[in-house]
DNA sequence: ACATTAACGAAACGGAACGTGCCGTAATGT
DNA sequence: ACATTACGGCACGTTCCGTTTCGTTAATGT
């Protein structure tokens, strides 16, 4: 049946009851983990019933995925003019978006992050979010090759590849913190040689 | 009550029966990966009941870490005089480690090495296997600083942890696999600008 | 030969957690 | 007033973990 407004029939679903749930979602995935992520738990902490939770979101994963979506910022698309300085923030971003994910409180040691690579959630995460990111460090670096500082043929993949590595490893697994001096002194040497896509076996 | 001989009374436990088990679990892991890991189903493809799983492994996540270690190999201590050449192969044994972990049968997009880095799985795994990579790793950088191909105060720990979280992100979450020449042009960038410790923040 | 000890397969069990369904109630639009 | 939908609370069926029990089997000692 067509309808004269946009509005949904009945009562609406009420916003800040999601805002709620995403939030205690986050908070219980820094405590506990993805795999001690009990749904009860969210529902008792965001103050509703199970049934509310799943109402908005299919299952466990889809219900992770889009907490820590909610909670990751795309950023601004660095701009310093040279390649070096444009990665560090690119870089540094991802980072605070680990730790913004621990709930705020522990900045390293986090598992609020890790998370998004567990084989259920990884899926979903890499196309809502993670490939909004990957696509902005894909273009800061292919600008840095139009402007000169790397060869044309340059394996960006391969080195957006290597810091998301060092990070999740580090950051969520390890639990250790990177320096920005230790990102600067890696950046630094992978564009002092940057690897080439192509080059002979 | 002391016994005259070394021996355990009664019937011995069955170790090919263990190997049968282990067996099983890297095949269901790289199958199902951790979460859809099935004890029964382990038990089921070795031929034997939940219960002589049970008697030899506490738990899952103990189960699971011995599989892993007892299918990848330390490996010898590479020596080829210079640390491109040693780090490389270095690289290249975690690489076949994780290949290895997936059955052998899928190069590449395998969950059975994820498991490794799973909150409950990794600090087990961590403990009996990756140290002793680790250690080796950490000797041949400092070996070659010994040599004075490096600093005296490189960042081993940060170099390590660049490589071996670019082989999981790659091989283990992306699944995407990464050639030696991709791992040669990141080790000859790396060791050509080399990360120190205490790089002033 | 016989007893002792412990591993074995099969099966039943309790507990935890996921995800669903039902109820009565609250909120909104017609 | 009525239809429609979200809400909290609760009970339910299902799956899987890890434990326990039972009868059987294999090795050892006397």
């Amino acid at each position: 049946m067509a309808r004269s407004t946009g509005e949904a029939l009945g009562r609406p679903t009420d916003v800040e009851l999601t805002r709620r749930i995403l939030d205690a979602t986050i908070e219980l995935l820094a405590e506990h983990g993805y795999p001690g992520l009990r749904i009860e738990h969210v529902a008792k902490l965001a103050g509703c019933g199970k049934n509310a939770v799943y109402r908005r979101f299919a299952d466990k994963a889809e219900l992770a995925a889009e907490a820590l979506r909610s909670h990751g910022e795309i950023g601004e698309m660095p701009d310093h003019g040279n390649v070096a300085d444009d990665l560090l923030e690119h870089v540094l971003q991802n980072q605070a978006n680990q730790v913004r994910a621990s709930n705020g409180e522990t900045p390293v040691g986090n598992n609020g992050w890790r998370v998004a690579f567990e084989p259920e959630v990884f899926p979903i995460i890499w196309e809502r979010f993670f490939t909004h990111r990957r696509d902005q460090g894909i273009e800061l670096i292919l600008r840095g090759a139009a402007r000169g500082e790397l060869p044309a043929d340059v394996d960006a993949d391969l080195i957006l590849d290597t810091f998301a590595g060092l990070t999740l490893f580090r950051q969520s697994i390890k639990g250790v913190s990177i320096t920005p001096e230790q990102y600067r002194a890696m950046i630094a040497a992978v564009l002092a040689s940057p690897p080439r896509r192509g080059d002979p076996i």
